[in-house]
DNA sequence: TCTGGGGTCCTAGGACCC
DNA sequence: TCTGGGGTCCTAGGACCC
């Protein structure tokens, strides 16, 4: 059997670690630039806040209602969500855990006893309370798919379940099937639970009513085959092990206040490759590829997105690298080539694709492969200095120093776990 | 004038996830 | 006025190979 370990409202929970006297009133979490409500605590949800609705939009419901509201904290989550899989892992024989995201995990469950497995599930939910003062929900069932609505489900009706629940008989599986909107479940998006519902299709269990060919052709190709049969109970996705190297790594954002000009786009762009560069070079790895985008503000009458159409540009550099000077270089160029006069710039954003570790960085027949040596060291001590103090108090010069597009954090909590001059103080 | 079959690799774009 | 960020996988189609 599979399990799913998800943590219940994790960034709101996060915040109420620190904050006790919030514990039962009603708390929501901001993303970046205080864009949209990205995680709700349960009280926020019953005077109805929506989901991913715009923190502008919501402002008025939310002070009547006296929600308490957060910036986001990533440091803080990304700590927190480390101790959780660290229980998990204790717990757990070694490969039996996949971290799947910043709050959840499926476990494999192979090795308890049928009989066992909703007391040591309950165990383990206690435990993880115990240790890390983080409440989650755990659905186990034959297949990730499945368990993924039996946690749904769990989290549901807590009252009944205790945020756990088991589905080993048919029986069950189908009733939960039953329970279940279609668009809620596990791989069904707004497209095609768009599709599905105009082929008279509500729920999980309608879907397994059809055939595997069927949900092949609409959903997908393999990917919708897969769901068909994981939701009918042959496991078809596999746990992962970890993954060494990501194939991708990204850092685009919002700017704060709209960008007019080219030197405020460069520096921009600078900034955030140098952040992916960093995050390259955490996983030992280099990039070929590099991609710049920016996206114009532009109103788009009757189309659903609120900005123009993204303008993208890439390159792929004579060999692999992880040195921040030379991907800037390629990604002032592309900026430059992007960049028309006039228009009004509301996000910017790299991507390094790619990716290979550092040691197999393959040589190329028509570049002088440099010696990096001293340049490496050097990136080494900035990315050293850069930890272990805070923030980014080296950079480089491209990145600019007035910085007027950076996000808004207007109510951020302080990172208690991770920063020394933040810790909570006792009287 | 007629013009095969079986591949690989790459990229862009679409769908999804949290 | 103000609507996030960082990923994954898959498919289709084009260019190219013999």
């Amino acid at each position: 059997m599979i399990g799913i370990v998800d943590c219940n409202s994790f960034y709101c929970a996060c915040e109420r670690l620190f904050k006790p006297d919030l514990l039962h009133k009603p708390v929501v979490v901001l993303s970046n630039n205080d864009g949209c409500i990205i995680s709700r605590s349960d009280e926020a949800k019953a005077v109805g806040i929506e989901m991913g609705s715009p923190y502008f939009m919501q402002k008025n419901d939310l002070k009547k209602n006296g929600v308490i509201t957060f910036s986001s904290n990533y440091h803080l989550y990304g700590d927190l969500s480390w101790r959780v899989m660290e229980t998990l892992r204790t717990m757990l024989p070694d490969g039996c855990v996949e971290v799947y995201s910043v709050d959840e995990s499926f476990i494999d469950l192979a090795h308890i006893e049928p009989t066992a497995l909703q007391s040591f599930t309950v165990s383990l939910k206690n435990i993880i309370e115990q240790w890390t003062g983080i409440s989650v929900s755990i659905g186990v069932a034959p297949t990730k798919a499945l368990s993924k609505v039996a946690n749904r489900l769990a989290k549901k009706n807590k009252q009944v379940t205790g945020c756990v629940l088991i589905l080993n008989t048919d029986k069950k599986i189908t009733q939960a099937l039953q329970k279940t909107p279609i668009a809620d479940v596990w791989g069904i998006g707004y497209q095609y639970a768009k599709k599905l519902s105009n082929y008279g299709i509500n729920t999980a269990y309608d879907l397994t009513l059809r055939t595997e060919n069927w949900a092949h052709q609409e959903l997908g190709g393999v990917v919708g085959a897969r769901l068909f049969r994981e939701l009918k109970g042959f496991p078809c996705i596999d746990m992962q092990s970890e993954r060494v190297t990501k194939h991708m790594i990204a850092t685009t954002r919002m700017f704060g206040n709209p960008v007019t000009t080219l030197h405020e786009l460069e520096e921009a762009v600078a900034t955030y490759t140098a952040r992916a560069a960093e995050k390259l070079r955490r996983q030992h790895a280099a990039a070929r590829g590099i991609t710049v985008l920016i996206v114009p503000k532009q109103e788009v009458k009757g189309s659903y997105y609120r900005h123009g159409p993204t303008k993208s540009g890439a390159v792929r550099l004579p060999l692999a690298t992880a040195l921040t000077n030379e991907l800037v270089k390629a990604a002032l160029e592309l900026v430059r080539s992007l960049f028309e006069a006039g228009k009004t710039y509301k996000k910017a954003g790299v991507i390094l694709s790619d990716i290979v570790p550092e040691t197999v960085i393959q040589g190329n027949l028509f570049a002088q492969a440099p010696d990096n040596t001293k340049a490496r060291a050097l990136m080494e001590a900035i990315d050293n200095i850069n930890f272990s103090m805070r923030g980014d108090i080296l950079k480089f010069a491209a990145s600019g120093t007035t910085r007027n597009w950076k996000m808004r954090q207007e109510m951020r909590s302080p990172c208690y776990t991770t920063r020394w001059e933040e810790l909570p103080l006792l009287k």
